[in-house]
DNA sequence: GGGGTTATTCTCATCTTGAGTTATTCTTAA
DNA sequence: TTAAGAATAACTCAAGATGAGAATAACCCC
């Protein structure tokens, strides 16, 4: 971190090449049994009218995962503890030199994961926000490189859902085996056999613990109650719970 | 990534927060059967004398990996062909206010792999460069955030034995089955029972592909010759080479 | 009350792993 | 020259994990 340019500079912010530093945000809840994410209508331009992810400008004294949230809960509505208690992570820095025409922006992109959000109550300096399914991603193009930076976050979702509990952040505070399948149906796109995905998240030390309750009635559609689960105290799940074998994707 | 601050600023780089960006890069290899990482001494403060990440400023039309790279092969005296050979990919980014005491500066870590490296050449603008192991990195302390970064790196590299053919990035382009599990036993810091992992490498699909050719002679301490290998085409191991179960660190 | 639906538990064949053994080849030291 | 030691590669066997299917029982709606 000592360079040249640095001696030369004597630590005179305005001598440092203009870098401008934001955060994007990758937000992903389960709604009407769909994966979506949060994507606000951009209203001025560049990219006029596009949808992109919410985001901004990281302030001076500012956390970078501070500013994440912060730009989240600008979007969402969302505030106090159900702000806090939605799940964050840091997915992965954007700098190509051209990614922005106006000048050179990097941009660190996180993630968001939580369960059944309402619809997005619009920031004032956006022009609109709301909840895409991803499978309409592929008809809408998004602003600067926006559609790669949630590719990127669904392949991260989608993979951690694998070895670790990330699931119970996409459910309430209880949940039933089912609940939790359908969160792993969801993001992953396909079905999943119910005798085997509930033997193994009851053999996974540490993925949830039974409440000793159970749901007040049985589904919408029949069935008996089901028993109610809080999340474990696992960070890691071993052995994983894999996606069914993609042979054509692991070259 | 619209906002009021934006409007306001008019696009012009001045007008926002002074922030600067720098890349990191933990730099890991593999010399005299130890996992070693690049260090350089800082010349001035802050941190004088203290040993520290090779990294520095990104160049203002530079993409974020080029200026890792550079960085690297600035510290290492690395270039040409040997350069583009070192495995890099993005670690993850830093940016706590005053993890730099003289400005905000975020900065963007890289990871990079590379087999048996020489000793480095130390670039003009650092005091000197060294490999050290990581296994003596708990004695020694590093400047600013490195030590975490450091420990982010091991980690992120731990993991990616286990389900990507990462390890193949520390050998030369052809190798033994014993010269990779030496890899595994080094990075991971335990052995590894011979004949599983001999089994295992040759049941992954793409993991490593025979070369029809062997070792010219045995080992230094006897032994047939060992048939060698070359890495296969497998972005991914399926199913994973796992590490053995670490029972306390799941929770 | 009956049919359809779902939660939960079982069975069973197959695959993968951990641990240990054996045959063979090669180096080193006596 | 030979014996001892070491490492590669292949095999065995028990334990664990997975995929597929089925059985049982509880519950919803008509």
């Amino acid at each position: 971190m000592v360079n040249e340019q640095e001696f030369l500079a004597g630590y005179d912010p305005r001598a440092y090449p203009a870098v401008a530093v934001t955060v994007d945000v990758v937000a992903f809840t389960i709604r009407d049994g769909e994966l979506q994410v949060l994507l606000i209508q951009r209203a001025g331009p560049p990219f006029a009218g596009f949808w992109a992810l919410p985001g901004g400008f990281v302030r001076p004294d500012e956390e970078l995962a501070a500013a994440a949230r912060r730009e989240f809960g600008e979007e969402t509505g969302l505030g106090g503890e159900p702000l806090r208690r939605v799940h964050f992570e840091q997915l992965a820095s954007y700098g190509t030199p051209d990614r922005d025409p106006r000048m050179r922006i990097v941009s660190i992109a996180y993630l968001a994961f939580a369960p059944d959000l309402p619809d997005p109550s619009a920031g004032s300096d956006a022009g609109d926000a709301e909840w895409l399914a991803v499978t309409a991603l592929p008809s809408r193009e998004l602003a600067f490189d926006h559609r790669r930076i949630v590719d990127d976050g669904l392949e991260r979702a989608r993979s951690k859902l694998e070895y670790t509990p990330l699931a119970t952040a996409f459910v309430g505070e209880e949940f039933t085996i089912a609940d939790l399948r359908a969160v792993y149906e969801t993001v992953w796109g396909h079905p999943l056999h119910a005798g085997n995905f509930h033997r193994k998240v009851l053999s996974v030390p540490g993925l949830v613990e039974g409440t000793g309750a159970t749901t007040e009635h049985g589904g919408p559609r029949g069935g008996p109650r089901a028993r109610l689960y809080r999340a474990g105290d696992a960070r890691l799940l071993h052995p994983a719970l894999l996606r069914p074998a993609r042979e054509e994707t692991f070259r």
